[in-house]
DNA sequence: TATGAATGAGACTTCATTCAT
DNA sequence: TATGAATGAAGTCTCATTCAT
């Protein structure tokens, strides 16, 4: 466990209009670099460089270069978020293997949605000691997603509703970004698809009671 | 460092007796720094010292951080795919569903061989443009799995076996890996059981036909 | 700074009532930050901060930080001085060894004001290139006490008036610096009277004419 | 108080002849600076670039700039206190007067070792937070002057030792330092004759009993 | 072959000062 | 006149790597 953790929280909300612009180079700029050159070679200096700003105004509002890549994490994370909740909320009428289906289209998408960046941060970040940030990500899906469940309960087994949730987030999160970031090839237009189908059938053979199995499982809970 | 990509192969192997020992302070040395220190603390001087060598001969050995780096994680991956071998051998001849549970219960104890370890590499490796080793790592558990899925095709349903190994090689990994490596409290006594219930549940019933499907099938749950 | 020597003087005289205020703001909170902080922690930006300024009002005001110093300087020799030059004025008509004593006690109250701001006055402002204020400070009590012994001549054995205001001003200065700021203990409460005490026999026995004149000297070593 | 006091304290005794010229090179080096440039201007790079070697190698020695000017200031003191030891021990038999005066000259001589370097120590070393370094000093002066006082107890007249030899060595140090710092002119051939007698005197006065006074003082403690 | 002293590019960060608003 | 955002030179320090002994 790397042992300084440097401070990573913003210094001065910018209130001016200027200070604001000059922010949102910032973080820009950090997240520009962080594709194009990775974590290490994105310093400070260049990423003020990069922002057509100086180093003094970099420091003026972040303390450190963590706090910089932190602020691109939730930025990203916000982002995700939206869609994955937008998602969540068009999905809540559908039957479960169809919700299903398209969350995990969705979640494909989300990983899309810049995914040079989705990938540096999935692979540098640890480093920055901003893990949490990404479990808090997780941890809102996971709520999100438990929330979802409950309100297709009737049409589950019976199972723990927490346990469900974590593997069902656990693994989508996985065959997605695995397949994204280094399965590209399964994306291509025809495999999409099936790749669709396979991780919804994962998930729904999961969730669902086994065929036949109906009357039994509704019995137990009867 | 994105850019440069340090050579990493071993300078000499290490033939005489003296070397070998050498070597092996040198890649034992780097794990326990990784696990304490972290990747950035770990600074070759230090993993010299720790060693109980100087630097000049670490770069006898080794010619670059990277290298070291690299000759740890091909270390923990071969004592990680020893035990999936055994696991997958030993496994063979069971019905899907027994070994599938055989191999998650597998999983979870090749997380523990070493988990700080194997944290450390997980989340600080990236960085030192290993990732292909992970990748090998991976690629081999699939060539087994999809080996293990052929000589099981009787017991399953229809499905592209690349694509089969695929999905149950991600998900039996991030389910494992995220249970022992942010959720442990999974993995007490009690919860341990339901935790491979339900990623066996996953799997089976994703490699399964379906109930009411296949005739045999049915019977045997009838 | 060595060499950079920057300007010093005050930019414009606090005409109005509101930049009094500022500046009186300003020099205050120099002060309190010299004692809390030390030079090189007071930067310009935290005593604006301090003072409830902007630093641009700061620099119009002051133009530069050792300007700010040197204020502070001023203000606290120009307290030294008065309370010295008070003293004085209160000896002038006491006979030497009990004015001499209550120089010394003076000198100790003197070093009392503000010792933590003497104190850090005394250490850092070498740095600033202010020593001509020390200096200036120090060249006032000379004078001032060169025209006390003056007035006093005829109490004095034979001496140069200003070799012995040296000696004395110098000695006066570094014992109750000494014992004010490294020697507290010797302020106590039982021990100040000794110091005082001791000091006055140093000061005293230097100036006046020893007892029964030089013949009783020749005898003691004859 | 200045917050942050950085490590002082050396890296490594440097074993090899190589390193040992290394050290020396930057102790030397930092004080060649200290007397050009000032502290200020004395960054660890131009002390590296004066003593011929790399930054690196300073911070191998040494871990920071106060660090390197504690070593000059500790050859220094070395220096100083070889030369009061050695008058200290030549003037053990001497009558007191006599080795009062030899005592200043001594002081002076000290002063005059390197004076430049002992001005920009005087003033620039509080910052460092070596502080305590002059006042071991000043303590082991103290100690070798008490003990001098000791030895020549019945001269004197009865008084604290401790105290008086507070009162001497602070006396005899702020004479001398200021003399030869800020009025060199008093120690022009002419006058530095007259210096000299005059603190002898303030010194010799102060020590040994008044005239015709000793008898009273006998009987005080007989 | 081993040693460990030396290297030096480059990273991070601060802070006195300016200037557009 | 006040504000505070912006500047950027400069300082401290680390660390992978080399090479003379």
């Amino acid at each position: 466990m790397a042992a300084r953790r440097p401070i990573t929280t913003p210094r001065k909300q910018a209130s001016q209009e200027r200070s604001r612009v000059t922010v949102d180079a910032l973080v820009e700029a950090t997240a520009r670099l962080l594709v194009r050159d990775g974590f290490d070679k994105a310093s400070t200096n260049r990423i003020a460089q990069e922002a057509g700003v100086s180093v003094g105004s970099l420091y003026q509002y972040y303390p450190s270069k963590e706090a910089l890549v932190a602020a691109v994490i939730d930025r990203h994370n916000r982002e995700l978020m939206q869609v994955v909740r937008a998602a969540l909320a068009e999905v809540a009428a559908l039957p479960i293997e169809k919700a299903v289906r398209k969350l995990v289209v969705t979640a494909i998408d989300a990983h899309r949605l810049d995914p040079k960046l989705h990938r540096v941060l999935a692979e540098q970040i640890p480093r920055t000691g901003r893990l949490e940030k990404v479990a808090a990500f997780n941890r809102d899906y996971f709520i999100l997603f438990r929330d979802f469940l409950e309100s297709h309960r009737d049409e589950l087994r019976a199972v723990d509703l927490e346990l469900a949730a974590f593997v069902c987030v656990t693994s989508i999160e996985a065959l997605t970004h695995t397949a994204v970031l280094h399965r590209s090839e399964m994306l291509s237009d025809e495999m999409a698809e099936t790749l669709v189908d396979e991780a919804t059938r994962l998930l729904a053979g999961y969730l669902m009671p086994r065929e036949g199995g109906r009357t039994r499982q509704l019995r137990r809970y009867s």
